[in-house]
DNA sequence: TTAGTTCTGGTCAAGATGACTATAACTAAG
DNA sequence: CTTAGTTATAGTCATCTTGACCAGAACTAA
């Protein structure tokens, strides 16, 4: 590369680097409840600086592809997933984000689905943490995180956005304990079921789910839009 | 510049480069009707590509600001004004944004206090446009002025942005007015007060305004937050 | 057969919303 | 000085939404 060689003068005069990242949401069961919960897969970094601090998937944006495009790229390539919904987040920008070099980073933030998130790739430098209990993370990958929990929890009050953790066939008390896992508060299943079944885009199957312990619920199929992003205006 | 004199497989080569641009909406009068409506300043492109064309206020990043500073700079440069509300839009990567180099543009969104946008700067390049009777933009940017007015109609309706496009005085019947030109439609001037009154942030003063042709209404105070920006998590 | 649990539909009161009416307070025309 | 015109402001009423709660239906496990 030109300017890793570069002095610090030169670095100044660079331009700043652009950068993709990507926060991926995934639902999976407590290892203590069995309740499903958020988790999100991090890579170790190998390099300094915050060598041997878990971060989050990223990497340069290339020249031939679109900034969703890279975003889905780094999705695949840490973890083998594709995502049932990718949309940005924002563009970290500040000063010191990095301590070697000025970078602006565009990050992303993806939705996988539980059939999906169970193939996905582990490996040692690449592993799932539960969304409420990570450690100190590199750079500000800790503030990234929290930003979009707060805004995946807006997007769910809003609307759309559950189905895409769920696989195609839910229960409505699937769909509820989305919405809990992701408020991390209980709701009233009646009061519940009763606004999902005012929205047209949730369909009643004839199915039932089998095989539970106690009355078989009615499967549901969600049929609004995919909802890969960038002008996707269904939400603020 | 390095690039610039650069052949085709060396800018290929080349990073993408990084660029900050502005939508700024102010209110002003309507020629026709005098009620206030949206309006926001464009400066004319001096050279190609689009030489001739408007375009949105905008510019390179400098290493030592950041996005923000370099958003309210550029906003200061062109229109001589300070933003009351300032906040990220989307970062624009498309790979034929440009057709001589493929440029990532960060975009911000800025509201501006109708006694600052009086004295806006406006000359042979830059001149404001009604928002909703702009030409045919530069680039994409009547794709990301779009963009900006949808996200300003959704934070209008979840609460704290309208004051910012009124003065520190202001009746209840300006802030509908603010409404009614974003939203483009009616809305009923009672019921609307209703809302406001329950607000808590909207505080009645003591005083009326004066000089108006029929019973003088009350003047309010806004005392929310003062918004800007970035992690200032008022909305999605 | 029975106890336990979830699924599902319902009621009821409190609160928010939209359409509308009525009065107050000012200016301007006569 | 009176009156018509206009905006400001308060209030009513029916409708819709929301949260808390109850009750029966449908299944499993003991």
């Amino acid at each position: 590369m030109y300017y890793s060689s570069a002095n610090v003068s030169e670095r100044q005069a660079a331009p700043p680097s652009l950068a993709i990242s990507t926060v991926i949401f995934a639902l999976r069961p407590s290892e203590t409840s069995g309740r499903p919960t958020l988790w999100l897969p991090l890579v170790r970094r190998i390099r300094e600086p915050f060598k041997g601090l878990w971060a989050l998937p990223g990497g340069p944006l290339s020249h031939s592809e679109s900034l969703q495009d890279a975003a889905a790229r780094n999705l695949r390539e840490t973890t083998g997933l594709a995502p049932s919904y990718l949309e940005q987040l924002y563009a970290f920008g500040g000063l010191h984000r990095s301590p070697t070099q000025r970078v602006v980073s565009i990050v992303y933030w993806a939705l996988v689905q539980p059939t999906e998130a169970a193939l996905a790739d582990e490996s040692e430098n690449v592993r799932w943490f539960r969304a409420d209990r990570l450690g100190e993370l590199a750079f500000d990958h800790n503030a990234i995180v929290d930003y979009a929990l707060w805004r995946l929890r807006n997007k769910l009050a809003y609307g759309s956005v559950a189905y895409h953790l769920l696989g195609e066939y839910f229960t409505l008390a699937q769909v509820r304990e989305v919405y809990e896992a992701v408020l991390d508060r209980e709701l009233d299943p009646a009061n519940f079921r009763r606004q999902l079944k005012s929205m047209p885009e949730i369909e009643e199957t004839g199915e039932f789910l089998q095989g539970g312990k106690h009355r078989p619920p009615r499967l549901y199929r969600y049929t609004g839009r995919p909802g890969l992003d960038p002008d996707n205006r269904s939400t603020p």
